[in-house]
DNA sequence: GCGTAAGAATTGCTCAACAATTCAGCAAGA
DNA sequence: TCTTGCTGAATTGTTGAGCAATTCTTACGC
């Protein structure tokens, strides 16, 4: 890479833009429109994904759905009954218990352990859902609290600074919200974390860990309790 | 349940069995057929896959070998490029960083922490493990022993009791194993944890979960480092 | 009311086709 | 020599039709 070849450096950071360039697939994006109706409580848990009617309410082939729901399925917000079709997953209780079992190692770890853990850039992740969810509250959207707590979660986990990891979280994050779908009152469900997220990001900012990612466990324990109460009585 | 419908009990216990009736989808099939050929390294990393090729060979469709295919995506054992086909996945250095930052995060912390880490069907997995890598370095098979240094990876997750961490673990360890096939030397990288391995298993048998714990982390930073010196000269 | 057997609907999978894209090779031009 | 442009072959992405197997529905007979 010399003078005389000043392009060089500029080349070579294009490299990364292909991902950019090539455009999304049709089966990718028929997973995408899917998971977002299922995520967003339009298809309700349980109901029922018949191949041909979302081939033709989206205009693609059954194969094309196909593949999309396979997908999903593999991220378990999906669920496949052989010759009987696919489904919204329907978390239970055991479901629940599982995915908190893998946040309660994996969330207070994060930020105990996390190599960017003090990264003004991965920090700053965590206030922004803060000022997210604040700001959602203050005009009464409860389901963009909802988000904003969810965006909270991921930025914890984003403080390991492991793709695949954040990756994970992702698929636990969507499947926890299938199980609010199962339940009433999110409003009273998420508003109390609002104040704890805001004292968990100071802890961070201020580098107390160890305390941080003890608050972090206890309001994982406290969500469980609370999610697994309201499936007691249904 | 009475004496009079005495089939009732073992009926209901055979509602479980209903995924091992349901034999699994050729697709499924298809996938595994391919996981195995690649983690067996009788498909190099960066080897290509054509669509048309796998379903002469395999004697199915290429749709179904290209559900496999996307599975497979998914998993991050083979790679999807637009336009041009799947790849047996050629893990980089960074790649090797990440996944490491993700076990150091997990496997420590399921040994400190976990739910099951003082059950002895958990622990007993452990000793079968080590016990496993003993006996096939005793037969000199030292890819072998490699996997079972895996069993005890899975093993020490296993401790979490998390469906899902395991599941994850598992997707981990695959990406490992594409990891291994790019060194040589398999014998002197696995060797040297036979006696580690049965010292983290003492402790946990002993319920000296926070030693056990560190010993982990510490063998795990190890085993990165050396990968990545083994990667560097490359 | 209850089991049951035809009939309809759906899934799992295959086959064949076609446009779009990539790629190797080659020829023309600077 | 190196780059550019073109052409043809191969592969992917996607579609559409079709069929056996399974499940669901429904109407029937007892």
């Amino acid at each position: 890479m010399t003078i005389a070849d000043p392009a060089g450096a500029a080349l070579a950071s294009l490299t990364g833009a292909r991902a950019l360039v090539a455009r999304t697939s049709t089966a990718e994006r028929v997973a995408d429109a899917v998971r977002n109706e299922v995520v967003e409580g339009r298809l309700r848990p349980g109901g029922r994904l018949p191949e041909q009617a979302l081939s033709h309410a989206l205009g693609v082939s059954r194969n094309t759905v196909r593949e999309a729901l396979s997908q999903l399925v593999a991220e378990r917000v999906l669920v496949r009954e052989p010759n009987r079709g696919v489904f919204v997953a329907v978390p239970d209780a055991e479901a629940v218990r599982d995915v908190y079992r893998a946040r309660l190692l994996i969330e207070p770890a994060a930020v105990r352990e996390g190599e960017r853990a003090d990264d003004p850039e991965a920090v700053g992740r965590l206030r922004a859902a803060v000022r997210e969810g604040r700001e959602a509250a203050a005009r009464d959207d409860w389901p963009g609290v909802a988000g904003a707590n969810q965006h909270f979660h991921r930025a914890l986990v984003g403080l390991a600074g492991s793709a695949r990891l954040d990756q994970q979280m992702g698929l636990l994050l969507a499947e926890m919200r299938l199980v609010f779908h199962r339940m009433t009152s999110v409003r009273e469900f998420h508003e109390p974390y609002l104040d704890g997220n805001d004292a968990i990001t100071r802890l961070v900012e201020s580098g107390e860990r160890e305390r941080a990612a003890a608050e972090v466990a206890s309001y994982l324990r406290t969500a469980e309790a609370q999610i697994l109460a309201a499936f007691a009585n249904l």
